[in-house]
Formats: C-alpha cells, sequence, structure tokens
DNA sequence: CGTAGACTTGAACACTGTCAACTTGAGTGG
DNA sequence: CCACTCAAGTTGACAGTGTTCAAGTCTACG
C-alpha cells in the first residue's frame, strides 16, 4: 500500500495505519519540527504476545502505537501481575520514567509501533517546544486514567469493575451502541487489569449477559445492549 | 523571620520552607525565569481540614506545597473515597489535566503552597522551555508512583499495603531507621489511601507491633523497629 | 471530670478467591 | 471427516481475607 512512504511522522517507512486517528507525538508540530521527527523515526513490529519493553531495562527508545493493541503492566516477584494499561493506536510507551523503564509491555494483538531514540527525542524537545508541550499534555490524560483507575481498584466491586471496564473500552474505542466491540485480550488480562480473578471476570460477565446489559457472541467480542443499566453498574 | 522575603521562586510572600527540599518548578532555571516565575507567584494558607481545590472544578492555578501535608482524592457519587497521593513540600498540584481538575485536595496538616495562575504559568513555559522539562519530569514520577500504587492496590494484601504505605513514606521524609515518622493523616485516611477500612488498617498496625516491626508512640507517629521484616512484608 | 471523636478490638458475615470439574472451540493428525 | 488434544473459558462448592456491625478504650479538650 502506498502508505508505506510516510508513517504517523512523515518517516519514510511502512506505519500503515499512521493517521487512522490523532497521534500522541505528531499532531500540530509544525513542518520543520514534523520533518526532524520523521528523520529519527522507525518501526517497530512485534507479534501477539511478545515483548515491546521489559520493566527494569535501561529506557533507550519511546514509541507510538500504530496499530493493534497493547497491555502494559508491573510483576511481583512471586508472579502477581498489574496491568495498568491497554495501549491502542495513538498512545505512547515508555515516556520519562527516568533510565529504566518501570513497567514491561507486552503485544495482545500484533503490533505495529514507531520508535523514537529517547536521547533523540530529547534533543529534538531542546528545540521544538510544541513537542515537549505535546507530551506533557499526553502525560496528563495518563495520570488522569491512572487516578481513575486507582478509585476503580481500590473502591469499586467486581461489577462495577467490569461495567466501567467495558464502558471505557467502547468510549476509547468509538464503538457505538449495539455495534460488536471486539475484546484482544483474554479473561486472564481482563483480570490482571481489573485487580480480580478470571472466575470473577467470567462470572461478572455471564451474569450482565443474563442480566440482558451486554451481549457475548464469542469469546473475544461484546456488545453493549443496555447502555443505561451498565452505566448505573459502573458506579459513577 | 527574614526568609519571608523570598518564596520558593524568588517571589516576595512568605513561604517559609521553600528552600527544604528541591522544589518541582523552580529548581536549576535560569535565573531570568526564575525572575519572572517569583513574579506570578502568588501564596496560598489552608488550614488542616480545608479543601485547596475540588474535582470538576475550573483549574485556573497550580500550586506547589511548600509546608505540610496535602491528601488528593476521587469520590464516587455514594461517597466512597479513594485518596490517590499523600503530597509533601516540593510536591506539585493540580498540573495540565485539562480544563478542570480532576481530583480534589484537602489539607491534612496546615499547608503553604505556592500559587501560580495556569494561564500565566502556561505563557511563561512557551518562553522557558525549561520550565515545561521540569514539568514534564515531575509528570512522569507521579505517573511511576500512581503505577506502583496501582499494583498495591490491585494485587497486595492488606499487611502488603500497610507495609508498603509505611515504607514509602519513610524514604520520602527522609526517615532514618529507628527514627520516629510522623504520620499526621488519620486512620480513615490511611484506608482510604490504601483501599482498605479503617479496621483493617489498625488490626495490621497492631499486628505489626505485637511482631515488632514497628513501635506506635502514638497515633499520629510510627518507628520503624525491623526495617528488614518491613520490607519482607511489603511483598516486594 | 465529662464528653466527643478517633481508634481498637471482637464476632459474624459476605464478597471474592481457591480449587476442581466440566464445556467449548481451535488446531492437529490419522 | 472425525477423533483427539490442549488451552481458554465457564460453572460449582467451599474457604478465607477483609468488611460490617457493634462494643469498648483512649485521649484531647472544654
Amino acid at each position: 500500500m502506498d502508505r508505506q512512504q510516510t508513517n504517523c511522522c512523515g518517516a519514510r517507512v511502512d506505519c500503515a495505519h499512521c493517521d487512522i486517528r490523532p497521534i500522541a507525538i505528531c499532531g500540530a508540530l509544525q513542518p520543520m519540527a514534523l520533518g526532524k521527527l520523521a528523520a529519527i523515526a522507525g518501526t517497530r513490529r512485534v507479534d501477539a504476545g511478545a515483548q515491546l519493553i521489559q520493566e527494569g531495562e535501561p529506557a533507550e527508545d519511546v514509541f507510538t502505537l500504530t496499530e493493534g493493541m497493547l497491555k502494559i503492566y508491573k510483576l511481583m516477584p512471586d508472579g502477581r501481575r498489574q496491568i495498568t494499561g491497554f495501549l491502542i493506536p495513538g498512545d505512547l510507551v515508555g515516556l520519562a520514567y527516568g533510565d529504566s523503564y518501570i513497567y514491561s509491555a507486552e503485544a495482545v494483538t500484533d503490533i505495529v509501533a514507531c520508535r523514537f531514540r529517547r536521547g533523540s527525542l530529547l534533543a529534538l524537545m531542546a528545540d521544538y517546544p510544541e513537542l515537549e508541550h505535546r507530551l506533557l499534555s499526553r502525560a496528563g490524560n495518563e495520570l488522569a486514567a491512572a487516578q481513575a483507575q486507582m478509585l476503580l481498584l481500590g473502591r469499586k466491586t467486581a461489577r462495577e469493575r467490569v461495567a466501567t471496564f467495558l464502558l471505557g473500552l467502547a468510549e476509547r474505542r468509538g464503538i457505538d451502541r449495539g455495534e460488536p466491540m471486539p475484546l484482544p485480550m483474554n479473561r486472564s488480562d481482563i483480570a490482571d487489569f481489573l485487580g480480580l480473578t478470571i472466575e470473577t471476570v467470567s462470572r461478572t460477565l455471564t451474569l450482565m449477559r443474563k442480566a440482558g446489559l451486554i451481549n457475548l457472541p464469542d469469546k473475544h467480542s461484546v456488545t453493549i445492549t443496555d447502555m443505561a443499566h451498565l452505566q448505573a453498574a459502573s458506579g459513577d
């Protein structure tokens, strides 16, 4: 496809879906900055189930996801896992947390990402404050999401967590009422995102289906059939 | 006191403790930027128990806490509360989340904060990228803390949560082993920060005291008496 | 000294986790 | 094409951690 000539940042690499939604880093940059950004951008493809970055390793790269879904998570020494986010095209990975990554990232589906060397990006930020401004704005959004998730994990019931999760995903994906929504992650991922077990996630989804709030055509898709009641079930 | 002449940013206001630790916004700024920052800074004092900002209100100000302790939290419609952070001098409040505050902030102790008009700060950032760079770095730190807290809320036991809380507080406050650490917040605040009830917090602290991990000289101070075992109890 | 609020302690309960069995569906190979 | 296998998901029974409800203790303050 001829979109291969320019990625989200104008780079001559094969990111196919770079402009499918506003991209975190590039949007609204002046042409000169865009060009420089393109010059330092590369492409990284990762198969479903493989890791993109690992917690604790030197944070050499920053990525913007352009295709597929990525999960970011932290592990405890005994293997307990907390998924802190599911990323979709346009989201940033590996940004500005010091010298090492503070979380691991694994591809939920096959993914494509734009890669930037951290050092190059920092140097470019020095010349184009607009770029840094966009990153700061993005960091603010992530922080807001993190705080909402803390409320969910600390204070919501299993039912409220699942409802909030489905509504949030539908909103981010721009899914309309009644339209089937893909759930690329498995039950274990959902459980580790919501601070539950797979059994509780499964039971809760089943109860919601029986209550007529959702439909589960197959294991990897949902349709929201009663938006109002689902919102009421989300607790806020 | 003659420190009243200059606050953390060089402003002629009465922030007494502005230089007690590296201040988020000001540190390492060039003199010119510091001067401009000082010119737009004001001081805000809030009594213990009173609100500094409220979730949903227009985000007109950004603050740096210079004295005392502040809690930031989100509420659910039915009153359930999740405290997402306890802020200490040097921390930022109200930064860059869009047009409205996404959390409320209430003083745990009497506090003093430097106030910046959001618009003025944005304008200043346009002229002094260094300022924005510091804010981005700070946002990264907050994000890292938020992710650690998600792991705590989603996957840790009550005992691990309390241990992690005490260790984290001691580290941030620079408390040495054996030294008494002030706990200005009450049990209800701790519970709402850790996603527990006050009863569970109380029970857990008592068990830790009986196990010889900590001492509780009074309700608002702790000493860590067995750092190694407390760390082991924290789960990581 | 008495009161009120914060904290602690106890007992019963409930939500969610654990363990185990069963179902489903995709992939494989005869 | 069908039987087999295996992983993922579902369902059920029971258990346990933490919550709820209630009573008691402590302490600051008038």
